[in-house]
RNA sequence: GCCCCCGUAGCUCAAUGGAUAGAGCAGCGGCCUUCUAAGCCGCCGGUUGUGGGUUCGAGUCCCGCCGGGGGCGCCA
């Protein structure tokens, strides 16, 4: 809020400096407004006289002292003091009561604070998860979760209209379920007695024979008796809408709700992936070879043409995903983001080549690839047996570890970067758990606001307090981690770098716990006790706000451990 | 071989082309008659893999090399 004003200044010194003539004119460039890394620096700094350095190519303090002169009045009321150091920097040493206006600002906006309008009237989709009706939701498919809807929320927050959808993988003759319903039947087979082998590529989890058990519980001892291919779509329809509502049962569980759940299948019986087809043909960008029909992703950077339809007539992946990306097009969007594994980055290329070609601006699709997870107690690896299908389940670490712990532990990383979780630290109760840190300093907040209310103080209103008297250090610095917060979220959604949120809570965590230490909040100074349960107020105002955004609850009670046992 | 991601303190990681590269963990040393010690403070710790280049300024951008991971299917 401070950096926006004092943004706000320098594009007016820099128009009256042209004004004047002083300064060439041309277009503000980018520039920033940051908090200084030593408070030497004063409290806050800019690079604008650097930046327009280079197009006024005039050296850069002189650039600096040029904008000073021109500074807005009304910059009086706020700073104590300018000045040009280092290569070029603005600082400003800002008046005492600055601090207390931060305050005053977060409590106004209370709920709201940290939100901004400047995605109000654009459209946003955000596919995510999107995982095969296959099996249940893995590890991996945790962080897709958590990072897309986190995402969703810090869009929501910068005024974009979000719209969250999941595709279900569930093409009819797609191979990866033509495989795992036979699995299945064959679990069922062997369930009545049959000898008959697993086939090739099967799927071999413990889950493929609870969904044949399932089956026979719901279907009885004939329900594999008919026309093969009959029987086939049979088993496969009852195993997708199991796996379905198991994977919406643990999204929703982990706090995830989707706006569209999306059918491939639908696609193929609208038309819609035919349709599609017909287009890149049309547009000279589909061709038949060697009895397939093939996209010529080439001509947009791809490294080699890829196949739309098999020889064999059935459709791949590619086409239905194309078809879908199209009406993802059509339906308008001002922006589209996908979520995809790393395992997935090699089909970037094609899909935008497709895109491409349907004569649709690709870069108004922004794919994020994010890394695997590994499970960790302590130091040892939890080891998942590929061999017998097993992989690690989200349902299994969110019932051990709660959401709020795996939510939080998925968002402390950049997406591209892998990720370690480790069990036993994600459940401890001690400073080295993040999470627990950062609750603990809301859960303190209210522990505070308690005992005030049992002696009988009641929490000002902000006539009642006077703000100004906040200016011990610890004081400071805690505003002015607090004051950071809108800007925060504008960088950690406009950059898609989620986990930008996690460091910021830690941070205004630390700060708290450092004031907490070091500053009484209720003491026999009425006037500072005032002042005090106001700043505590607005801290849990974005600590609370912070941890919506990840979808983490900001508990107001955590029980002290009984040390004497 | 080609493509993508990563390489920063002993370990795990931050850092929007800006000032003296920051946290946590581990290690060492301190702090509770007071609102939750589930906390705080201090010390130790760095040639940002490497060689060039662009720039007033590079961990960040460009090129080469080395190392790790992933991908390279008419699977999804």
């Amino acid at each position: 809020m401070i950096r926006q004003t004092i943004r706000g200044w320098m594009e007016q010194a820099l128009a009256a400096a042209q004004q004047a003539g002083e300064l060439p004119p041309f277009p503000t460039p980018a520039f920033e407004v940051e908090i200084p890394r030593s408070e030497q620096f004063g409290d806050y700094a800019t690079n604008l006289a650097m930046v327009l350095a280079k197009h006024a190519r005039r050296n850069p303090r002189e650039v600096a002292s040029i904008l000073q002169r021109h500074l807005p009045e009304e910059t009086d009321r706020w700073v104590e003091r300018v000045e040009i150091a280092g290569a070029g920097f603005i600082n400003f040493y800002l008046k005492p009561g600055w601090a207390g206006e931060v305050v005053r600002h977060i409590l106004q906006q209370g709920e709201h604070y940290g939100e901004d309008t400047l995605g109000t009237g654009k459209r946003v989709l955000i596919e995510f998860v999107s995982a095969n009706p296959t099996g249940p939701l893995t590890l991996g498919h945790g962080r897709n979760a958590a990072i897309g809807d986190t995402l969703a929320r810090l869009l929501n927050a910068l005024g974009y209209q979000v719209e969250r959808e999941f595709y279900i993988n569930d093409g009819e003759n797609s191979t990866q379920i033509r495989n795992f319903a036979l699995s299945v039947l064959t679990r069922y087979r062997q369930l009545l007695g049959e000898h008959v082998e697993m086939p090739e590529d099967a799927y071999h989890g413990e889950y493929v024979m609870e969904i044949a058990h399932w089956i026979r519980e719901q279907h009885g001892d004939h329900a594999a008796q008919g026309e093969p291919e009959a029987v086939l779509k049979r088993f496969e329809h009852w195993a997708k809408q199991l796996m379905l509502q198991e994977q919406e049962r643990d999204l929703r569980d982990f706090g995830v709700q989707f706006d569209r759940w999306f059918s491939e299948q639908s696609l193929y019986n609208s038309g819609a992936v035919e349709r599609a087809l017909q287009r890149l043909r049309e547009q000279g960008f589909a061709y038949e070879a060697e009895g397939a029909l093939w996209l010529r992703s080439t001509a947009f950077g791809d490294e080699k043409d890829r196949v739309l339809v098999r020889a064999n007539g059935l459709p791949t992946y590619l086409a239905s995903d194309v078809a879908y990306h199209l009406d993802k097009y059509e339906r308008g969007y001002d922006l589209l983001i996908n979520l995809w594994g790393a395992d997935h980055h090699g089909y970037v290329a094609r899909m935008k080549a497709a895109i491409a070609a349907m004569g649709y601006d690709p870069d108004r699709l922004v794919i994020l690839i994010y890394q695997l997870v590994n499970l960790y107690r302590g130091t040892e690896p939890v080891r998942m047996s590929k061999r017998a299908g097993e992989l690690i389940t989200l349902r299994e670490v969110m019932d051990e570890i709660g959401v709020d712990a795996l939510r939080f532990f998925y968002l402390l990383r950049s997406h591209d970067s892998p990720l370690d979780i480790d069990l036993d630290l994600a459940q401890e109760q001690s400073e080295k758990n993040p999470v627990f840190y950062v609750q603990y300093a809301h859960a303190r907040i209210c522990s505070i606001e308690r005992v005030a209310s049992e002696q009988g103080v009641p929490i000002p209103t902000l006539d009642e307090a006077n703000l100004n008297l906040l200016t011990h250090p610890e004081e400071v610095a805690l505003i002015k981690r607090l004051a950071e917060f809108p800007e925060e979220v504008r960088f950690a959604g406009l950059q898609y770098a989620p986990h930008r949120l996690t460091s910021y809570a830690l941070e205004v965590a630390r700060a708290f716990h450092g004031f907490y230490t070091e500053c009484r909040v209720l003491s026999d100074d009425t006037e500072l006790t005032r002042a005090r349960l106001l700043l505590v107020r607005a801290t849990r105002i974005v600590i609370r706000n912070a941890l919506a955004l990840m979808g983490v609850s900001a508990p107001e009670r955590m029980e002290p451990r009984d040390t004497s046992a």
